[in-house]
DNA sequence: CGTATGCTTGATCAATTTCAAATATCGTGG
DNA sequence: CCACGATATTTGAAATTGATCAAGCATACG
């Protein structure tokens, strides 16, 4: 469980800025040309409070994203997934510990690099900046979730919003992939895992989701699910959207 | 009430880029030449969904900023203070409406321009930066505020958290003013009016604040107020930590 | 100086947490 | 492949917190 940067900084990488920073503008090409790190289960890419020195891409797995308490309560900020960055968005030190829910392959690129390249190359620029705003609106989202919504809602939410980032092909029924325990979502909603359990169980009582095992919820009343959500998630659950059975509430 | 982009664009403003960018490095410079607007009581700079065309930088006054649910809850994602600025992190829409809590004056810029002007000049950039990082961060506290605490601590929090934003001369005893309502603090912290006003009215009747009139509230157990309100706000509150009459706890 | 609005307080109610067991699942070793 | 143990999840009942409903009170402004 002790680690912080973990894997060899792979001592000498053929990657080179060779002087002509616009030749690498583009984020997923630098960090194409990094070497993949692997982490087991439980293990941290950095801590919170870390020097921010690297950026990191997900090739595959799932981390948490969380801030210890002075009282030792756990708040979790965020989950990232494969194809998804970390580290983007912060200043001088990290402002929460990442630390793996399943094993993880990622690439990690120096920040300092990263910014580097943005003076001559306007084409980095739009896509770190895009990347930064959806984090803040992805910010905001939850700020909501957490300050204005009832239990049900946010479960109802949480379920929504997974299954349009953790793919799920297309397919109906749709089918969400959970890695994280029923404690990471409680941490993540703000609720207990009692309370989320007890939503689970009430969803599924209704017909409206289906639980496969423990890490993966089949929905089937995305309908339903979409009205209890809210009208948070517009942008994102669009495509899903186009999935319900019944028009949803706000289609009139 | 009927407001999105108030006033005149004041025609022909003489500010000019005048082909060299790095001239106008600094975003405090760009925006002080800029003409001032003013904005009376309950106006909005702009609406929650308007192409984000404009950053704004408040000469004096307060803001809200919020979104509206659909059905009818009112979230407010946050308040801004003189010499703060709004607009910097979102991509193509603003995310939130923004009304005035008090009469208001500000500086508009295009946000097209500022972006122009990174190109050449990398003295800009770690500016926009470090405000967007900022927001960011406040918005992360702002999660595990909703997320994790009771009322009180929400409370505590609010009170530190403005006694360190707005000013207050680095007297003692502490006084914040709080401009907004009742029932503004109460959909900032994902509580009713109710609820704030009895952890005030508790919190006066213990001695830690003095309410002197409806906006302004003297803290007079900061370390008491500190210590309900977590370890949170550690690096903004610094100042603040130093002006309690006792060692707040966590300096053991 | 009165009225509208915002604020405060009290009583009751509902939602969520807490405490306490059961039950299910997963990985492992036999 | 199956049994077992550790861990995660689910369920129930009681306690708590905060919301809701309902008045009163204070303040600011015309």
């Amino acid at each position: 469980m002790y680690a912080s940067h973990l894997l060899p900084q792979a001592a000498g990488v053929a990657y080179q800025l060779s002087g002509r920073p616009s030749d690498a503008a583009d984020l997923d090409c630098m960090l194409a040309s990094q070497p993949v790190e692997k982490l087991a289960v439980g293990e941290a890419v950095f801590w919170e409070g870390d020097t921010a020195s690297h950026l990191f891409q997900i090739v595959e797995g799932c981390l948490r994203l969380y801030r210890i308490l002075a009282d030792g309560r756990r708040a979790i900020i965020g989950f990232r997934f494969g194809g998804e960055t970390l580290g983007m968005a912060c200043q001088n030190t990290y402002g929460y510990t990442a630390e793996t829910v399943t094993a993880v392959r990622l690439r990690r690129i120096g920040r300092n690099r990263i910014w580097a390249a943005t003076d001559g190359a306007d084409l980095l620029q739009p896509v770190l900046m895009a990347r930064i705003f959806e984090e803040m609106a992805a910010a905001q989202r939850h700020i909501i979730v957490l300050g204005q919504l009832g239990a049900e809602e946010r479960v109802a939410n949480f379920l929504i919003s997974f299954a349009c980032r953790t793919g799920s092909d297309r397919r109906r029924p749709v089918a969400v992939e959970l890695p994280m325990t029923r404690l990471d979502i409680a941490d993540y909603l703000g609720l207990t895992i009692e309370t989320v359990c007890r939503v689970i169980s009430k969803f599924k009582r209704e017909g409206m989701i289906a639980p496969d095992g423990r890490h993966r919820i089949i929905l089937k009343d995305i309908s339903a699910l979409l009205h209890l959500a809210g009208e948070l998630e517009d942008g994102t659950s669009s495509d899903l959207a186009g999935m319900t059975q019944r028009p949803p509430a706000w289609a009139n």
